[in-house]
DNA sequence: TACCATTACTTGTTATGACAAGTTATAAAC
DNA sequence: GTTTATAACTTGTCATAACAAGTAATGGTA
């Protein structure tokens, strides 16, 4: 068969990852709602004028997403997703989500610069009193709140975060790529609390939702912590995944 | 062509399904380690008797699975696999807190024969309606309740684990000591709920605690789905730590 | 020897075709 | 009217085919 027409285009993006993607926006867009249904293969065969080994693939990789599923002899259906983390590795968050296709954003609500609690200074291995950068931030994951972040790091360090553009930048990866700080390891604590005014008021729920609380320890490659984070989930639309060998 | 010699079995189990349990095993057996180079697509051509698409989608689940990755233009590598430290490890309850010192007894609330609902029974790769067992169990860790825990399991296993004496002994300790099932691995999805009245009972917290949501589902070292368990944790006796690397 | 082109592999992408099997609505039979 | 059979959808599975593109080894040329 000839050449189809999509693929005129100068760059060599597959047909089925730009209908996935398409097809993506569409659901995120709230334009196919979660259990209605998505058009059938033979109806995205016509419309995108390709073979249905293409749609298939497309579709298939939103069902691996978790963004739909599919009922033999029926149709495929927009799935209630809650978006989740995978803990397989140590990803920052945006890292972790644009690999989705979600589309992030984070809300600085303030930078201060003070000194190191007891606790803080403890599991930084800094001197009680060091001057440490407090970060506050809520994360947004296509345009609605989902955590509300904490992070502490030696002032040393924070002040030149202070300067980034945190608003779409992965502090891990301005860790990494900026400054040149190879990450090792994360300590992780997981358990759960209810929102308190101020969360439930910067997450858009009512107060006394459940949150998943993390605690987040990150070391250097010389296994030095480095940066600890307290991360507030709104627990309804965000999980956490990971898979444990025996 | 004429239908394939491999599909002369009476079930309608598809080839491709074949295939991935055949590879699937080979790896977790370890006849081909990690980083070794899986059996090329034309090989398992010619190997299984089968089309090029099937052999992809069997080693596209695999894939899916993250039990290998592909190079364009290599091939196909099995995975290495992380090893994870301290909770990190899949560890039955009794098994992962008496290793601390502590005391652990279940009071088994319920035993039921029920058949699978098709969230149940998509989870644990049966059919739909088939039967299978729901234990209820309340775990309590120096004679306070700690978790309530629903386990389903296929009712061909569930039937023998009646007779078990679930108060005091894990079902995986059973099931790998007494019935010789070993396990692999199991995804874990962690999220937090708040306690509804039956579960504020029995954890003897307030109606409205948060509560620690973990739905694991243990795989056997052949990766077959084995059980699905839904765990709820009191937030405030009990918190989930592990470790990520970079 | 160093470099480059060819070649022979690999996986990636896509088309076309076919039949099986699950679902649902319609029409025919009772 | 109720049931049943049929038709018309749907997704599932699988074969064959072709070309693109990435990788590696081989060989020839400078």
């Amino acid at each position: 068969m000839v050449r189809n027409e999509m693929s005129e285009c100068s760059s060599h993006i597959p047909l089925y990852s730009k209908i996935r993607d398409e097809l993506r926006a569409h659901i995120f867009a709230g334009d196919t709602r979660p259990h209605e249904k998505m058009p059938s293969e033979s109806e995205l065969i016509t419309k995108y004028g390709v073979s249905r080994i293409t749609v298939r693939q497309a579709l298939s990789e939103l069902e691996k997403e978790g963004l739909l599923f599919k009922v033999a002899g029926k149709g495929s259906y927009v799935s209630k997703v809650k978006p989740f983390q995978g803990l397989g590795r140590l990803q920052g968050f945006a890292e972790a989500m644009s690999s989705h296709g979600y589309e992030v954003y984070n809300r600085v609500l303030s930078i201060n610069l003070l000194s190191a609690s007891p606790e803080i200074a403890k599991r930084l291995s800094l001197p009680e009193g060091s001057l440490i950068s407090e970060i506050r931030r809520v994360r947004f994951l296509n345009r609605e709140p989902v955590s509300v972040d904490v992070s502490y790091i030696s002032s040393h360090i924070g002040e030149r975060l202070v300067r980034e553009d945190l608003g779409v930048r992965d502090i891990f990866h301005i860790l990494e790529n900026d400054y040149a700080i190879s990450l090792g390891y994360a300590d992780l604590t997981i358990d759960a609390s209810l929102a308190d005014t101020q969360q439930a008021e910067l997450l858009q729920v009512d107060s006394g939702s459940p949150l998943l609380r993390v605690e987040r320890l990150t070391h250097t490659l010389e296994g030095l912590p480095l940066v600890i984070e307290y991360l507030h989930y709104h627990a309804d639309n965000f999980q956490l995944r990971l898979k444990i060998e025996r």
